[in-house]
DNA sequence: CGGCATCCGTGACGATACTG
DNA sequence: CAGTATCGTCACGGATGCCG
């Protein structure tokens, strides 16, 4: 039962609303995008929801067909919960949110959780601007398994994954190192990557700068050295 | 005063989430993205909405700096709300919403209120991907003013005014006939229009098939007819 | 009459404790 | 580890009243 308070309106946004409007259920999703997570990660990654209300809103979202609940082969056959394909294409709603939130975010707070893979939404629209800079069109921009490395600790993301997830589930980013070769390899501090979060910095600028080192010989590596 | 429960996560989605994500706050927007707005006429085409959290919301989106409230000049001394410039950013957000939900949207309920002007945000979307058809790579498409008329009224479009809003305020489509000389006029059914809101045809196979009826001498009008 | 403020019942939410 | 149970609080929805 997603908001047992529907809207009911005819309304597209609305019908939206009514399955992922609910506290916490976007937030989810943020964090599912970054792959199949355990219910403990992710009631730690999620601080301040109770645990009642995220184990009501993993039910929902799994009747709203946006999660699957599975059980990991043995040995350590414990459940995890990942995005449907569905569940993943709230990938440009996130998007959409992040880029609007980005002139609020301001200072971080005292008060203000973080976690590494956060910064992976913000670094995905940077990453996927970048292509778009000439010619090319519609064009795909240059895509790729990107691996970038924080002080915290490192994540790896799928640039160019919209609406075709790559590996499995349906997730676009991910913890720890990237699951193969990646194509483009990022280190950079927090600060630099704050700095990106909140657009004071473009990727391009800061690669320029150094506070951004570039390594590896996909097609979105070279592009990003030849500034 | 938002949720007064923030989020607290320093991620540019949450606090995103802070500032809308309560119930009936993204709803308002799309209701002021037709134009400023009485109390009353919000409260009309929000059926549901209580109106001491009307009120409340109205004022912490003011508070936030999505709205400001105006007194129209007499005769007629009333009070408007209407979108500031970053109110009226929170469009793609909307339309994030709207597409995803867009699949969910299925038939009518009976207990659904519907508004003509709701189809305004599907239509929108709908016509600015006519221009994309093609080469013109980040193209601008074909932008315009565009009158629509539905058997339950009429409203327009400012198609191509994503970040640059026209009249005024920061509208991006409103009630009533077009505030001048449309580029292009499009007369259709509901039912067109539902389908075309449900994504179960686009608006150039509607037009092919004599569903809806363009006139007008804009590059947009010229467009849909040379299908 | 439009524009809210007040009151009240219900349900959603957050914190803590507890269990298979 | 993965939730369920309990409880106090607050937000929400509905109705009604006040005030210009």
């Amino acid at each position: 039962m997603s908001p047992r308070r529907s809207y009911d309106q005819y309304c597209s946004a609305a019908r939206a609303l009514d399955t992922v409007g609910d506290r916490w259920t976007l937030l989810i999703v943020r964090e599912l995008l970054a792959g199949p997570r355990r219910y403990t990660d992710l009631h730690a990654d999620l601080p301040g929801v109770s645990t009642d209300v995220l184990a009501s809103r993993l039910k929902d979202m799994e009747r709203d067909g946006l999660t699957t609940r599975r059980r990991l082969p043995p040995p350590g056959a414990v459940y995890v919960y990942e995005l449907t394909r569905r569940g993943s294409e709230l990938l440009p709603v996130l998007q959409a949110l992040g880029a609007w939130g980005q002139a609020a975010l301001g200072e971080r707070r005292p008060t203000d959780a973080v976690r590494a893979h956060w910064f992976a939404l913000p670094l995905l629209r940077a990453l996927e601007g970048v292509g778009a800079g000439e010619g090319r069109g519609a064009g795909e921009g240059e895509g790729g398994l990107v691996e970038v490395r924080l002080e915290e600790g490192m994540f790896h993301l799928q640039v160019g994954a919209v609406d075709g997830p790559v590996h499995g589930s349906g997730s676009v980013y991910g913890d720890g190192p990237a699951p193969g070769v990646p194509d483009a390899t990022l280190v950079l501090g927090t600060d630099t990557c704050t700095a990106i979060s909140r657009g004071e910095s473009t990727v391009a600028e800061a690669v320029r700068d150094g506070r951004v080192t570039v390594s590896g010989h996909g097609t979105l590596a070279k592009a990003l050295r030849e500034v």
